[in-house]
RNA sequence: GUGGGUAUAGCUCAGUUGGUUAGAGCGCCAGGUUGUGGCCCUGGAGGUCAUGGGUUCGAUUCCCAUUAUUCACCCCA
């Protein structure tokens, strides 16, 4: 049996490569007209970097990390998102000296093992932006007006931005209690990882999908609405501020995240037609991050953006995408004269910046011919005893199949003028 | 971790009610007279019918297992 691909990766082929392409300059692009640098980190950390940061009680950690020991005896994982390899390198390059707040973005390759299905795989690709030392509501519309504008420049439509805010660790922690007197005689009656999270992370039972879990959730008592003072304002500031750029969104209760980072703002985008994977992207603030991973207390909000559900999302929509660019020319060649003639004009085309394809198949005139049509070709030339003899040649316009005799001294100026 | 579907050529798929050399379209390569593509025609290469076992005189076909793939649950991007 040959080799294949690991389970749950890909290959992204040369037919493919421009969607992503294309993507990947356009999110740069966007994130650069807000100010964001750019952000390159390695794609392995240290296990513990993880466990802190995505937070130990996590799905991601407990079960879908490729941790594995190397010949030093380190424990090291594959990263599994981004945020916490930023966090770590902005407390490792003392960023919090650089003039505030710092602007990053990233277009990163993660890792879970997970079961595969649409949308999602075990390597798969983010983009990501991380907005750090910035507390205040408008650092939080900042950031999801870029994922707005990014999407707006690609053209999808019709992705759902849902909002919710899941308050500071002061307010958690009294909903908590709340929320575990509200279910004291109901969590008998749950299923077992509520019973877990009962104790370690109640707020988290909200999410369970579990039709009993669900039906005994239906008059619990939503965070949003148990937030501290502080927590409501920033929250009631950032719709606010959402209206007045015109970002709709929906408030939805029921997001609570599965990295135990998140504090306050919460969101997602999701699409409705590229299956149940439909969170193209999720973010929010998480202002206690940077301190848990040993830096000073700083605050955060970022995002990242699934780019496999993404092209899905695009493709679904029927979006085009800018396609290959084709060769100018195809240069032939027929006959021993012809070969180093040949090369010597290919060279000189590729040099004034033609894009130029020439034989190196020895193939007949004919074979030759189609080859350059298959290419998309804009134009063809045979090179032959004639021709370098006469040093003319004939020049043929692939599209109208009109042909016109041309001095091969003329042919570059020629096409280097054509192109403009 | 759990459950369902699928597995025949590079791709998309036929097919064999269990029987001899397994097919098509597309793609690839070559040819259709002298050195010019697209349409058309002809020919060729390419498959241990996912792997291993079982039933059978005989299995690509039926059964089981494994693997892969896909969809879904959980969770997430």
């Amino acid at each position: 049996m040959p080799i294949q691909a690991p389970k749950g990766t890909r290959d992204i082929l040369p037919e493919d490569i421009n969607q992503w392409n294309y993507v990947e300059k356009e999110f740069a692009r966007v994130c650069e007209k807000f100010g964001y640098k750019e952000i390159r980190l390695p794609v392995f950390e240290y296990t513990e970097l993880f466990q802190r940061g995505v937070g130990d009680t996590t799905d991601v950690v407990q079960k879908e990390m490729y941790t594995f020991e190397d010949k030093g005896g380190r424990s090291i994982t594959l990263r599994p998102e981004g945020t916490a390899g930023v966090v770590r390198s902005y407390i490792e390059h003392g960023m919090s000296s650089l003039p505030q707040p710092v602007k990053l973005f990233y277009q990163i390759t993660a890792y879970r093992y997970e079961n595969v299905q649409k949308g999602r795989y075990r390597e798969f690709h983010q983009f990501g932006v991380e907005l750090l030392g910035a507390a205040d509501p408008a650092a939080d519309v900042e950031v999801i007006s870029i994922l707005s504008l990014f999407f707006n420049r690609l053209g999808i439509k019709n992705l759902k931005l849902n909002i919710n805010s899941i308050g500071c660790p002061k307010c958690r922690s009294a909903y908590n209690e709340l929320l575990k007197n509200y279910l004291s005689d109901k969590i008998e009656d749950m299923c077992d990882t509520c019973k877990t999270r009962y104790d370690r992370n109640p707020m988290r039972i909200i999410d369970c999908k579990e039709e009993t879990c669900k039906k005994h959730l239906i008059d619990a008592p939503a965070l949003l609405d148990h937030i501290c003072d502080d927590c409501r304002k920033h929250f009631d500031l950032v719709t606010k501020k959402l209206e007045a750029i015109d970002i709709n969104y929906d408030i939805d209760k029921n997001i609570v995240r599965g990295l135990d980072y998140y504090t306050r703002t919460v969101f997602e985008f999701v699409s409705e037609n590229i299956g149940t994977q439909g969170t193209v992207c999720g973010g929010g603030r998480y202002d206690g991050l940077v301190e848990a991973c040993g830096g000073a207390p700083t605050p955060g909000i970022g995002f990242a953006l699934g780019v496999e559900r993404l092209l899905l999302e695009m493709n679904s929509q029927g979006i085009e995408f800018p396609v290959h660019e084709t060769p100018d020319i195809y240069i032939g060649a027929i006959g021993e004269k012809a070969g180093p003639v040949s090369e010597k004009l290919a060279w000189q085309l590729r040099s004034n910046n033609i894009y130029c394809i020439k034989d190196i198949m020895g193939r007949s005139v004919k074979a030759q011919m189609k080859y350059a049509d298959k290419l998309g070709v804009r134009y063809s030339l045979i090179l032959g005893d004639n021709e370098i003899e006469s040093n003319k040649a004939q020049l043929k316009d692939m599209k109208t199949g009109e042909v016109k005799d041309i001095s091969l001294d003329t042919l570059i100026d020629r096409l280097v003028k054509n192109k403009g």
